[in-house]
Parts: structure tokens; C-alpha cells; sequence
DNA sequence: TTAGGGTTAG
């Protein structure tokens, strides 16, 4: 009995070394065991592979006398995991003791590698053999790749199926909702959990805190967050980014200086929210501080995001020249986003002359490196140089690059509607155009004078204007109105940041129609109510 | 005791 005791602790032993990257330790373990069975042999396979060593991993795999399908899928598993895929496939196809696992394992394997069709393939041959992994495998493959409405048409699939959907099926979901803003969707989810029993872990735990601070409802984050046993750098981080996005930078930094209390490492991630909130409230000192904090005490490495985060904070606080030596003093060159921070602080501040300067600069990044297409074509745009924004142009349909369509989510009677920025696709949109006209009839009356300055098209003025009041957010909003009983908040998502335009007419509009109007886009929430916006226009 | 699925940002 001892001997095999000693066999069963040593391969749990070598098994855990391999996993935590400690692969000397674990061949130490498995040379000197004494008797190495089939279970203590694949346990090395795996810390090889894992680790790496992709060839010892094979010729251990090969030399084994007994295989037992562990064996199969472990091979498998580490060829995805390296980046082989085809061969993983080809070890798949001959392996005799093919089962669930190595179905999910090769599954992952085309999801993890962005081959989403040819892992929806063999999802499909799977058939009857089918059990909750390989559903939720096939679901957070569509999340990663932001399908999230296949995510949650897979999920109800999975439901119609009767196979009882587990803890992961959760995570991937809330991951979804939150992508799209679902609230309604999300609350469903939580009830759902609730009913299950589900055990709120760090990860369903994070997701339910994220899935509420990205639908807006920021008080359900912050319960849950409370209610959380274990909270982990993901947890602490979704908070802060939360709180960030919604503008309380106070509550930010006393989340931030909670979490260092209570002994829990920050990452890059909880200080690009933290550093965000301190923007977004124009918390000058103290952003400074933690971004020299952030590697000298916390040992983070400060990456182009922080730096664009202290530029934004700079220079929306007017500090345009602290916000340039900043740039000049980045240890990596700056991007067409960092420059963009500090090009719309110059506007903000009405600095011409260092506007005209950051433009240079913009125009002297590679017109060839796809991120700065866009940027570049539109400050060309706003010099009036059409060759070269149809240089921009040209160079973009040469590679393919397109430039990202506005686009607008909103959730009505759960189903999330999709309007693009000028889009007419949508079956009601006649109404809501109709609608969209006689408000503007309406803002009009109240003064409001459209601000075309954010739509860089060389067309004439009536054209800017009916371009404006198309911009996606602007659709989506009309079509909550329409759509929702009187008094309900109105919740949109939006891709891309909003123009100043349609800022100031969600402004109006909620005043007109006496609604909650939130706006989350690219960079944080506008909770628009009774004429004011929650970012008091500073975005 | 060995094999498969989950989270923050971009």
C-alpha cells in the first residue's frame, strides 16, 4: 500500500510543478520515482508540452507501451496550446480512444486559433456525444471573437437541448451582455443564477460586477462586489474601470487604495482604470502620483494606454506643454491615439499653434500602418487637404483597411437592435427618421444650432447636417423612445466616441422627453438628465 | 493522482 501511496503523491507532485511552470522540478520528480505507471507518464507529457518542449513531450508519448485516452487528449491539448493545430488535428483524426474530451480540446483548439467556422464544424458532427464543456466551449470561442449574438443564439440552442448549462456558461454570457449593454438580459441571467444555485466564484463573480458597471447600473455592481467572499485583480480592476467609466474618480481611488489594503497585487489593467478616473474627474495630482506609483511601488510597467491616459489628463487640465514633454519623454513612440489625446486637449483649450504642431506629427506617422489611416485622413479633413484624404482613402481600400462603421446597440423587450450610423436597414425606420425630423423641429425652436465639426465628409452643408443627426447613437436613442414606455431609461452602447453634436442634443432630448438618457461609448458613460450630462461636458 | 470549458483592458 505505501508504495503505490508514494507513486499516487508523486505524480500529484510533478503534476502540479509542471502546471505552475516549475518543469526542472518536475522532471526531478519523475526521474527519481520508482515505478513510473501510465497516469505519472501522461502527468509528464503534459509539464513537457506545456512547458514547451513539444518534441520530449512526442518522443515520451511515442515510447509509451500503454496509452489511455488521457494520453490522446493530453498530445492534443498541447499541440493547440503551441500553436500546431493541424497537427493537433492529425492526432485527432487518429486517435483510437477518441472521447468528449479530445472533441473539446480540438474544438477549443480552432477557437483559440480564430478558425471559428472549422470549430462550429466539428461542434456540429459532435452530435448526441455533446456535454456542457463542449457547449461552453463553442460559446466563449463566439464571445472572444465578439459574435456575441451567436454566443447567446448557441446558449439558447444549448437550453432548447436540454443540457444543463454550469457556472462557465454564466461567465461567457454576463461577458456577452456586457459587450452589448444588456441589462435586462444580464438581470435575467443573475435571477437565473440565483434559482441554480450557482456558486459565485471569482470569475462568475467579476463577470456579474462587470456585466452591471457596462450596462450602467453601478449600484448592482457594487453590491455584488461587497457580497464577494474572494476578490481577485480581475474583481478590483472591473470596479475600478467601472467607477472610472461612470466618473467617480473619488470612489476609484478609494476602491484602488481598499484593494492595496487588503494585500491584492494591481495590474496594467486596474491602472488604466485607475488612471482614467482620475481623468475623467480631473484629478491632476493624484493621476500624477499613481503614475509614478504605478512601477515604483507596484512594479507595473507603465505601456502606451498609461501614457495616453496621463496625456488625456494633462492636457484636458490644460497642462498642453507637461502633456507634450510626457510624449517626448515615452520610452516607445507615440501612436496615432496618444497623439489624438493630446490633439483634442489643444482643441478644448484653444491652442492653435501646439494643434498645429501635434498635427505634424500625426501626419509623420506611416501612413502605411493601418491604425493611423483613419486618424490621419480625418485631421486632413479638417485642413481642407482632399487629395490627401483620398490618398487615406485609396491606401485603406488598397489593404483592405475599412474604417469602423459608427454603430449603436440598444435592448428593447430583450432583444438587442443594431442601428449603423446612417442606416436605414432597420424595418421601423421610417418612423423613427420621421420621428428623428420632428425633433429637430423641435431643438431648433429651443435654439439648437447643429455642430458640424465632427463630420469630416466634403459634402455640402444640408448633407452634414442630415449625416449628423444619422449618427448610430442618435437612431438608437429615437428608436428607445419610441419604443419604451414613458419614464424608462434609455440605455445605448456605442462603438465609437460621441461627437459633440449629438452630445449636446441628448442633452435636449432628455429634457424634452423627461428621460434618462445613457450613453456609453467608446470611453465612458453620459448619463443624460434634464438637459445636463453626468461628464459636465468634459469627455 | 493524468485529459476539456470561464473574468478585467485593447
Amino acid at each position: 500500500m505505501g508504495f503505490g501511496f508514494d507513486v499516487f503523491l508523486q505524480t500529484g507532485l510533478l503534476d502540479f510543478y509542471g502546471k505552475v511552470g516549475e518543469l526542472g522540478l518536475a522532471r526531478r520528480v519523475f526521474d527519481e520515482m520508482p515505478e513510473r505507471d501510465v497516469v505519472a507518464r501522461n502527468a509528464m507529457v503534459a509539464a513537457l508540452g506545456m512547458n514547451g518542449f513539444l518534441s520530449d513531450a512526442r518522443k515520451l508519448f511515442d515510447e509509451m507501451s500503454e496509452r489511455t485516452s488521457s494520453s490522446w487528449n493530453t498530445m492534443i491539448t498541447c499541440y493547440c496550446k503551441l500553436g500546431d493545430v493541424e497537427a493537433a488535428r492529425r492526432i485527432f483524426d487518429y486517435n483510437p480512444m477518441k472521447n468528449v474530451v479530445s472533441w473539446n480540446a480540438m474544438i477549443d483548439g480552432y477557437c483559440k486559433s480564430n478558425q471559428l467556422m472549422l470549430a462550429r464544424e466539428l461542434f456540429d458532427r459532435a452530435g448526441d456525444l455533446k456535454n456542457a464543456v463542449t457547449w461552453n466551449t463553442m460559446i466563449s470561442g463566439y464571445v472572444q471573437y465578439r459574435e456575441f449574438g451567436k454566443a447567446i443564439s448557441t446558449f439558447q440552442q444549448m437550453q432548447a437541448e436540454n443540457v444543463k448549462p454550469t457556472e462557465a456558461t454564466m461567465v461567457s454570457l454576463l461577458s456577452a451582455c456586457a459587450h452589448l449593454g444588456a441589462l435586462d438580459m444580464g438581470n435575467w441571467i443573475h435571477t437565473y443564477i440565483r434559482r441554480q444555485n450557482f456558486k459565485i466564484d471569482v470569475f462568475l463573480g467579476n463577470a456579474l460586477v462587470d456585466m452591471y458597471c457596462k450596462c450602467g447600473n453601478m449600484d448592482a455592481a457594487l453590491d455584488v462586489f461587497r457580497s464577494l467572499t474572494k476578490r481577485n485583480a480581475y474583481c478590483w480592476s472591473s470596479v475600478i474601470v467601472g467607477l472610472a467609466m461612470h466618473g467617480y474618480g473619488e470612489e476609484a481611488i478609494a476602491t484602488f487604495d481598499q484593494m492595496h489594503k487588503e494585500g491584492v497585487k494591481p495590474d496594467h489593467v486596474t491602472f488604466i482604470g485607475l488612471l482614467s478616473a482620475c481623468s475623467h474627474s480631473g484629478l491632476v495630482i493624484e493621476g500624477r502620483k499613481y503614475f509614478s506609483e504605478m512601477f515604483e511601488v507596484y512594479r507595473v510597467e507603465p505601456g502606451i494606454e498609461h501614457y495616453s491616459c496621463m496625456v488625456d489628463l494633462l492636457g484636458r487640465a490644460g497642462l498642453l506643454q507637461e502633456a507634450l514633454e510626457l510624449i517626448k519623454s515615452m520610452p516607445v513612440s507615440a501612436n496615432a491615439a496618444v497623439w489624438g489625446s493630446l490633439l483634442r486637449a489643444c482643441r478644448i483649450h484653444k491652442d492653435a499653434k501646439l494643434s498645429e504642431q501635434v498635427t505634424d506629427q500625426l501626419l509623420k506617422l506611416d501612413p502605411y500602418d493601418g491604425g493611423n489611416y483613419v486618424f490621419l485622413s480625418n485631421v486632413y479633413a479638417s485642413l481642407n487637404r482632399w487629395d490627401e484624404v483620398e490618398i487615406c482613402r485609396n491606401l485603406m481600400a488598397e489593404k483592405g483597411v475599412h474604417k469602423t462603421p459608427g454603430c449603436s446597440l440598444i435592448e428593447v423587450d430583450n432583444v438587442v437592435h443594431e442601428f449603423m450610423a446612417g442606416d436605414a436597414a432597420h424595418p421601423q425606420f421610417a418612423q423613427i427618421s420621421a420621428f428623428l425630423d420632428d425633433v429637430d423641429k423641435k431643438l431648433k425652436v429651443l435654439g439648437h444650432v447643429p455642430d458640424m465639426e465632427s463630420v469630416l465628409h466634403d459634402i455640402d452643408k444640408e448633407e452634414k447636417e442630415s449625416a449628423v443627426r444619422y449618427h448610430s447613437e442618435r437612431i438608437a436613442v429615437a428608436f428607445g423612445i419610441m419604443s419604451t414606455p414613458r419614464g424608462k431609461p434609455i440605455r445605448v452602447v456605442k462603438n465609437l466616441r460621441a461627437c459633440s453634436d449629438c452630445h449636446t442634443v441628448m442633452k435636449l432630448m432628455s429634457k424634452l422627453f423627461t428621460r434618462d438618457i445613457f450613453v456609453r461609448d467608446r470611453n465612458r458613460f453620459h448619463h443624460f438628465r434634464d438637459g445636463s450630462c453626468s461628464c459636465k461636458d468634459y469627455w
